[in-house]
DNA sequence: TTCGAAAAAATGTGATATCATTTTTCGGAT
DNA sequence: ATCCGAAAAATGATATCACATTTTTTCGAA
């Protein structure tokens, strides 16, 4: 019998010239999150080499990548999920991409120029048609265009992965809350963040940051998390 | 003819009902952490796998973590090595571990006990002793052992990975530090923080955090890298 | 001696095979 | 019907194999 047999993972394209490890990777990872995988689900290494058509071999890699950055969790033995979310983790998390993305966002500060700010404009422009539209899929990538756009800009960039891992970790839960509150996605933040960067004004962007960090995701995430594990 | 001939990876005692991917990936982790692969060392999958009389398998795998860690380069083609460092990625490192260290304490402060603080003067204690006797291994070790205690006093843990992903960044380089400035080691900054933490004081915590990952590692690494690559 | 092209060796990657464990299935005793 | 244990199936891990690509070596022409 094959396991996972209902397991749906969206396909992406395939970049030329890389493996079959890279792609397995890419398209774990979108499909986590994205949310494709539910948390919880009982996953099998050659039921995920079946379900894609590849031999268990560049599968595997992938998903040890995925376990050592804490996306999927390997279970007492024989098994493995996309971990499911607690309370007490997800403040943990919100708090330390606090921490690190206003950080990072400082230190991108000198470096920021017109040109950036144009760039970081028109992707929120961008994002307010998709609001409308509740297209959730397309307002989680380019709500982290625009983060990564504003930390990259620091070229010697050492917190980028870290964040990008971070992300990993509540994205399957991200994008529960925002299914369940789009209404209450707040991008209005982003132009907060725009304005400290028009002035340099360091203060202003610590706290438009942890504002939009904390509005997008820290209040409906507690809502959902009271609603889901309350007693 | 093998590769990597004369590569020296320090043996290190295999945990039983553990897989040989994970063994493989805790001796590299060591050796690079312990600066026994020289930064710069040209590397391949099965010039590695011979060294450890391994098939390529577990090894590409331990790879591929460890690369995912940045703890080993991918170069452009069919090469590997432990990346150089250069002053704005340690400039950069060394402020991250500042921004994540220091928040990370702040969140331990209301789960330290009595018990905690103990063990952590335990520790301090025994590298009192590593100092004089110049073992550099032994106080790399109790060192991390030191903040490790501390940060994972918050059982809702989601930092310490990364920390432990940015100390094997420093790694190879942290100990080239030492052996060259052996004598400027810091440990008086331990008690610092001891101190902070049994007056339950943030203010003071966060000061003694940053200045002894700051006197630790910033001025002597600084100075090594002028003199490495000055002009 | 120097250079460059062809031959040889080595490498990364992924599929397959094998083995020890673990999980699941199934049938009989209570 | 319920429970338990043995047989059967499935799984993770690793070695081996095969193949395309890349690196290294070799060797003859300038």
């Amino acid at each position: 019998m094959i396991s996972n047999g209902e397991l749906n993972i969206p396909d992406i394209p395939a970049v030329s010239g890389t493996t079959t490890q890279e792609y397995v990777y890419e398209r774990l990872r979108n499909a986590i999150m994205l949310g494709a995988i539910e948390p919880g689900t009982s996953l099998t290494m050659r039921g995920l080499a079946d379900c894609l058509g590849l031999s268990p071999t560049p599968v595997r890699e992938a998903v040890r990548r995925l376990s050592s950055e804490h996306a999927i969790q390997v279970k007492d033995n024989r098994r493995m999920t996309v971990p499911l979310m607690t309370s007490d983790r997800f403040e943990e998390l919100i708090a330390l991409r606090i921490a690190i993305e206003v950080h990072t966002a400082k230190r991108a500060l000198p470096f920021i120029s017109d040109v950036v700010i144009e760039k970081l404009t028109e992707i929120d422009d961008r994002m307010d048609g998709f609001v409308s539209e509740r297209d959730l899929d397309q307002l989680t990538l380019l709500n982290q265009d625009f983060h990564r756009t504003l930390y990259t800009v620091n070229p010697a960039q050492a917190s980028m992965p870290i964040i990008e891992s971070i992300w990993l970790q509540l994205g399957p839960f991200q994008r529960q809350i925002l299914t369940t509150v789009a209404e209450n996605y707040e991008v209005d933040r982003h132009k907060e963040i725009l304005a400290a960067l028009s002035t340099r004004d360091v203060i202003a962007l610590e706290e438009a940051i942890t504002n939009d960090i904390s509005d997008g995701a820290w209040k409906s995430g507690r809502n959902l998390l009271d609603e889901t594990a309350p007693a």
